[in-house]
DNA sequence: GGCGTCATGTAACACGTTACATGATTAG
DNA sequence: CTAATCATGTAACGTGTTACATGACGCC
């Protein structure tokens, strides 16, 4: 399980609230990780009794308090420790490969327009994810100056998973048009 | 939810048992679904309280009998109207992906072999997916003469599923190289 | 005699999703 | 005054994973 682990790697580029978290993972993070603030707030309530992370509460103007989190050591040992073992490369799940191939059984025409909708979430996703790179990963190379060697690490590889989020989506809007004409060649009427 | 329904496609296209359904989704369906032989037990019991598949008891020799599981009438009418309810795009879950970014608080040359390891699994994959392209997918059209045009969409469509799978392979394979690219740029010793 | 395959299951637990609940502040 | 945002949570349920359990047959 990584959602932990999601969340350690997130409160070390930032410290954050549970709530603060729960937006990151409709973001960046979300681009390889969801979740929802139910469990975020669940698991950051075990992360604190196991005292992998520090709470502080930060009292604010007009706003309700919030408790921000930071990683102790032992969260930081925790990744690490997780870093070095080995996991398993997942296969991946995909609702649309079953309805596609459910679609012999039913009429295949029927699920175009469904195809579609697919393709046009991940070009949307695939502009977003652009803009994000154009925003973030142009221009000069540190946005900080100092205590660059770090920051660097952090940034590249950053921008390296982004990449594989934009490859992702190309991947999948090119085989989306492949799918769409497989579909179109049986026909309005079938 | 589509466990039910990838077994109504899988049994659809061929009648099986729970055992040979675990099988099947360690191949053909597992491109794009996994299950464990435990889940599918649990998801056919109810599948068969609930109507949507027929079982019948099949002696066997020298082996234990088998149930074998068929798509009822009212298993069709659900893949039916599953197959017509739009579904949310996924987002994806990448295990690899919350490592990378962990490794810039670590030492990132130590994912090195790691990504390695994942780069060689997604080879092997697209080796074996190519292998049954190859396989099933070439030559003559009908591998069954009669009743063609059905079985020509059961057929086309599988492939198109199975394209899917060789573009996400190949984009892996070309990402992990990316990312090796760019953890190698941290240097032997820092 | 031991291991692998075929075949089916139970039980406990971990993880994820959905719905419900509260309460303050700010913008329209 | 209504809706959206900030902020945190509980409860119930559904799904997925891991471990355990049983038993027959065939191969080495």
């Amino acid at each position: 399980m990584a959602l932990e682990h999601a969340i350690l790697v997130s409160l070390l580029e930032k410290p954050a609230s549970g709530y603060e978290l729960a937006r990151r993972f409709d973001r960046s993070i979300g681009y390889f990780w969801t979740a929802t603030h139910q469990q975020i707030y669940r698991v950051l309530k075990r992360m604190e009794d196991d005292g992998w992370v520090d709470a502080r509460d930060v009292p604010q103007q007009g706003r309700p308090d919030k408790k921000e989190y930071s990683v102790a050591d032992l969260g930081r040992a925790a990744l690490s420790s997780w870093l070095h073992d080995p996991i398993e490369p997942e296969s991946v799940r995909h609702d649309l490969a079953v309805k596609i191939r459910g679609a012999a059984f039913d009429d295949p025409t029927a699920l175009i327009r469904e195809v579609e909708r697919h393709r046009q979430a991940h070009r949307d996703r695939l502009a977003h994810y652009l803009a994000g790179q154009a925003r973030d990963f142009t221009g000069p190379k540190a946005p900080t100056a100092g205590a660059q060697a770090p920051l660097d690490a952090e940034r590249e590889l950053q921008h390296a998973v982004l990449r594989g989020g934009i490859a992702y989506e190309r991947m999948m809007i090119d085989w989306l048009d492949d799918v769409l004409a497989t579909l179109a060649r049986f026909g309005p009427g079938r």
